[in-house]
DNA sequence: ATTACATTACTGACCGGTCAGTCATTAATT
DNA sequence: AATTAATGACTGACCGGTCAGTAATGTAAT
């Protein structure tokens, strides 16, 4: 006879489901309390196992970063190569709309904490940071390659040095992620992200100088 | 007869001296490891004392850490004030001169790797990020937001929203010292920070749009 | 000068808690 | 009965923090 009370057994056998919800358990704590703060028990019990079994899947810690990184990050990427290959509007649209997606997309999510993550952690993983720099950040970067490049061929941008705008275009998105997952007493991101956002954008487009350039 | 070669005695008494060479010995080793991965046992080594000598001057490792953020990074902020009171040219020259000034203050130093390391241990250490958010985040809003507004009231900004724009204008300082010190397989912060910050003053004040301004 | 005593900056062996990683055992599945 | 997913007690290294002891310096009496 059963239990009544409840029909789940006490161990159960998911070889299947284990890594996804091992994933997602790290993913949640490394991005709240930092990869080095992170006790391997707590993931494992986050995941509803023991820690015995989270080393069935992962051969350590580090490689339970690395694959957090990887399965988090890599889907945003190739959303962001597909929009910019479909996309037909003039290039500040395409700016615009890029940045607004990839808010949607990153900001609402524990992924929004990746950044931080990766830059608290980076020096003491270079493995892991050497990933991140090819698989991720050069994408990223690409991507806003491409949109200016086209922006200047089409005359509407100014011919700006690409690789240094590229940065400074990168730099408010990341640094509100980044606020987003440190320094909780400050409000810097509290102030919702629209107005920053369009602030950014209004900037970028315009310039800080009143209508009739001068320089 | 002393000893011919070497005057230096085993063992020195100089409690003057300790405080200063303790706070560089952190500021260095925290700043290239990590609060977490920094032993305070070589953080004493690298001062050229034993970890009970430590223990004379700062009450914990935390204490060391507040004392490291204090002593280094408000002698800059002091500096930017006086900037600020005494300057008289318009507002994006003031705008421009800070930015550089900033750079040159803090770039070139390993002060350069505090945000990094206050963005990196904020979650776990909240009295120092209180600290910092109240002493260093708020006073260095409150330089740049001094700037915008006497900018917008003489006309020379356009009225931007004041909050937003602050954060958008110091993240790609911060960025810029953030990569410098993670990230190392990344060259992001590799190319020479004059152009970088060239590029962000360039844009700042003229945007990415060609002559004739829409909206 | 030299000796004796007092003060204190400094040392480093040690302790206790923590946590990544292991493995003998248990139990679900075939 | 055999296989293997899952467990959790255990180990050993590590490190923040302690403290009994050591030696450098100061001071005063001889």
């Amino acid at each position: 006879m059963k239990n009544t009370i409840s029909e789940v057994p006490a161990r159960q056998r998911r070889k299947e489901a284990r890594p996804a919800e091992l994933l997602a358990a790290a993913l949640d704590l490394f991005v709240e309390r930092g990869f080095a703060a992170t006790k391997l028990d707590d993931v494992a019990a986050h995941a509803g196992v023991s820690k015995g079994t989270l080393y069935l899947y992962f051969a350590s810690k580090e490689e339970l970063f690395k694959a957090v990184i990887q399965q988090g990050i890599l889907p945003v990427l190739d959303q962001g190569d597909e929009m910019l290959s479909q996309f037909d509007g003039d290039a500040g649209a395409l700016l615009e709309t890029l940045l607004k997606r990839f808010w949607e997309l990153v900001g609402s999510t524990h992924l929004a904490g990746i950044p931080k993550l990766m830059i608290s952690e980076a020096g003491n993983f270079p493995e892991v940071a050497q990933y991140y720099y090819e698989n991720v950040i050069l994408r990223g970067r690409g991507l806003i390659r491409a949109v200016l490049e086209r922006g200047i061929a089409s005359g509407q941008f100014r011919a700006v040095d690409v690789d240094s705008a590229i940065d400074v275009i990168l730099a408010p998105q990341m640094m509100l992620l980044i606020l987003r997952y440190s320094l909780t007493p400050c409000n810097c991101g509290k102030q919702d992200p629209e107005t920053y956002l369009r602030t950014h954008i209004d900037l970028l487009l315009n310039g800080l100088l009143v209508a009739e350039k001068k320089k």
